[in-house]
DNA sequence: GGGCGGATTACCT
DNA sequence: GGTAATCCGCCCA
C-alpha cells in the first residue's frame, strides 16, 4: 500500500484542447491499474502527442475512421491501445472533446507499486530499468491489453493521478516522436515530452537543452 | 479474399 | 548494427 494520497485525474484534466500541453502534464502523473485485485502503479516519464486528423502521424490522420480508430473519437478519459507490430500493444489515452480525435502514447514510467506484479507479467527477473521503459513494456508490466480499449480512464479499474509532484519545468524535453518517419515532415514536430535523464525514458539520451 | 506493413522489443553477431 | 517475432488492421480487388 501507498502512503501518499492519490488525486484521480478528472475529465476536465483530458478533455482540453491542447493535446500538446496535456501529453507535457502527464509527465509525473501516475498510472494506476488494479486488475483482479492486484494493484500497480507507475510514474509517466516520457509521453508522445497525436493531434487529430492533421497530424499525419497518426491512426486518424485525414479524419479516418474505422473500428479501430473510433476510440479516438470518444470522449477524453478513454483508453486507446492498439495492436503494433503484432506483439505489443500500446496504451493511449484519449482527450479533447468527441469528434476531434487526439490522442497520447504513454511511452515510459517509473515503477512505484507492484513491482512484484510486473515481474510476472513480463517474465524478467530483476526490476531493472527495462520492467516499463518503452511503449509494450509499459502497457504489459501494468496489465493493459487490447481488451482495455474503449474503456474509461475515469473509473476505478485503470485511471491516471496526481500525488502532487510536478516536474520543474527545466526537467521537461520537447523531441520528435520515435518510429514515425513515415509521417514525413510531421515526423519532425517536436510531440515527444521526457523527463530528463530518467532512465526510464526510451531511446537515446537526449543531450540537456 | 489477399497482401502488406507497423507509434516495438529482444537477442544475435 | 541487424533482424526475427507475429498478427491485426487497412486497403485494394
Amino acid at each position: 500500500m501507498h502512503t501518499i494520497a492519490y488525486q484521480k485525474l478528472t475529465s476536465d484534466f483530458y478533455d482540453r484542447p491542447d493535446v500538446l500541453t496535456i501529453a507535457r502534464e502527464l509527465l509525473g502523473k501516475i498510472i494506476v491499474t488494479s486488475f483482479n485485485g492486484e494493484l500497480t502503479a507507475a510514474r509517466i516519464v516520457e509521453t508522445e502527442a497525436y493531434a487529430g486528423i492533421t497530424d499525419k502521424a497518426s491512426h486518424a490522420y485525414g479524419g479516418r475512421r474505422t473500428a479501430r480508430t473510433e476510440i479516438m473519437y470518444r470522449e477524453a478519459g478513454t483508453a486507446y491501445v492498439y495492436l503494433c507490430y503484432g506483439i505489443h500493444q500500446l496504451f493511449n489515452i484519449v482527450t479533447d472533446k468527441t469528434d476531434i480525435p487526439h490522442a497520447i502514447l504513454i511511452r515510459g514510467a517509473e515503477p512505484i507499486t507492484g513491482i512484484p506484479v510486473m515481474l510476472r507479467r513480463t517474465g524478467k527477473k530483476v526490476a531493472d530499468f527495462t520492467l516499463t521503459r518503452g511503449p509494450g513494456n509499459v502497457s504489459k508490466a501494468l496489465g493493459i491489453t487490447l481488451a482495455h480499449t474503449g474503456e474509461s480512464l475515469l473509473g476505478d479499474d485503470c485511471y491516471v493521478a496526481s500525488d502532487g509532484f510536478v516536474p520543474a519545468a527545466g526537467d521537461i524535453i520537447a523531441t520528435p516522436r520515435i518510429g514515425v518517419d513515415y509521417a514525413g515532415a510531421d515526423a519532425l514536430l517536436p510531440y515527444r515530452f521526457i523527463i530528463r535523464n530518467n532512465k526510464y525514458v526510451s531511446g537515446k539520451v537526449v543531450k540537456s537543452a
